[in-house]
DNA sequence: TTGAGTCTTTACGAAATCTTTATATCCTTT
DNA sequence: AAAGGATATAAAGATTTCGTAAAGACTCAA
């Protein structure tokens, strides 16, 4: 079995040793960069199943990598911050990354998420494939069944539920979606969405009156559930 | 193992030996200042994790020192004070001070309020997942579960469960909470927080006659504790 | 050019949430 | 135990947000 890799990206010495050791220790390969410039690098030439990335690094900030890996870097980036802002982390969540921990942070948490993490990489990649009870998305083909029965959905109808069931149990706002399914330059028309979720929800609910896979959160946005 | 250090501002000499006593004896470092000029230079010098703080002092008030303090030390003071001086103690709070104690105090209470004003210090304030007893709080994924089942909660109600349980086992004035939650123009309407925190504590506890999570403070303001 | 399919926009009723008022209950002090 | 202040609860508007239908606009291919 091949073990998966992880970068750090961190320039204190004492963590870097410390994450080596708990991740070595659980059977995870580790690389490790001192520098934004280096971590680039290395996430470039090695493809890691996982970043760990600081937020205070000494050449660029944590925030400036994370943008700059977002643009390519398909898999998971976790941010590790000492900041107490929840500026900050919003800002980073915002900008595509995974997850974050606030240092000082117990190991066994940051193995389970790491873990969690990675095992959305594969699915993502290799699965390609979801269920949510009745329902069956295979995004390869890009075909949707309930009950077996082949859906008829639009281009855009199929990448709103893609990123739904993407973030299976989580809170999307409506400047997310907006921004992911129709660019930075929408953000503000969340009639679409509505017109949208109202189109798939006659497709893929039981009864669209009382939805039970895309959840309205009032004032915030929706929450895709199984 | 580091021993956690308490400053104690104080000018009463039998109050501080008692301090004295009680804490080192549970394992915490103890400096001792008697004035507020002495207090402040102290706690500048050593950044002890905890300060004790009395609002009648020799030189200057208590508040006048917390004043400073709060321009830059971030972490948690108590303040102490003799009975009877509700407006001493909201002023306090609304300062910034962490928590208060009435003297005479029980010791154990002393020590506990201690022990969890640094443990909110060291643990991560914006950790992304909070469990609160059979209560967990889920930041990223802006959801809320209590015995595993998920709550619905409106945008409001979220962000003031979210604002208590960043401050977890500290009294919050109803300044501090209508502040943050509905803006600085609305600090007088404190009927707004008794809708809002009967209709939490409806979705939050087992009894909401008597709540356990959503303690009030009577004059103060609420306290939510685990 | 036409037409089917899809997307965007508008309009409006429905639903949820927030605000306000009224009244009941609880606490503290005397 | 009573009075007065603070808090809790219920319920009525007021306001915001949401869902749905439907018309217009666009795209692509025959």
């Amino acid at each position: 079995m091949i073990k998966p890799v992880v970068l750090i990206i961190d320039d204190e010495i004492p963590i870097q040793k410390l994450l080596k050791i708990a991740l070595e220790s659980h059977d995870f390969k580790v690389i490790q960069a001192y520098s934004g410039k280096e971590g680039l690098a290395l996430a470039a030439s090695h493809l890691p199943d996982a970043i760990l990335l600081d937020i205070g690094l000494p050449d660029m900030t944590g925030h400036e990598v994370l943008k700059e890996l977002a643009a390519w870097f398909n898999r998971s980036i976790i941010m590790l911050s000492v900041q107490n802002s929840e500026e900050d982390i919003v800002q980073a969540l915002d900008q595509g990354a995974t997850d974050y921990l606030t240092k000082p942070f117990r190991t066994g948490e940051l193995l389970a998420r790491i873990r969690t993490a990675i095992r959305r990489n594969a699915s993502d990649k290799l699965a390609a494939q979801w269920t949510f009870q009745n329902l069956q998305i295979d995004l390869g083909a890009r075909t949707v069944r309930k009950d077996d029965a082949m859906l008829k959905l639009t281009q855009t109808e199929f990448n709103l539920l893609v990123l739904f069931a993407k973030n299976e149990g989580r809170v999307l706002t409506h400047q997310q979606i907006l921004k992911e399914i129709w660019g930075v330059g929408a953000q503000l028309e969340t009639q679409y969405l509505r017109v949208f979720v109202g189109t798939l929800r006659k497709k893929i609910e039981d009864n669209p009156n009382r939805p039970v896979h895309i959840i309205t959160e009032n004032g915030v946005g929706y929450r895709f559930q199984s």
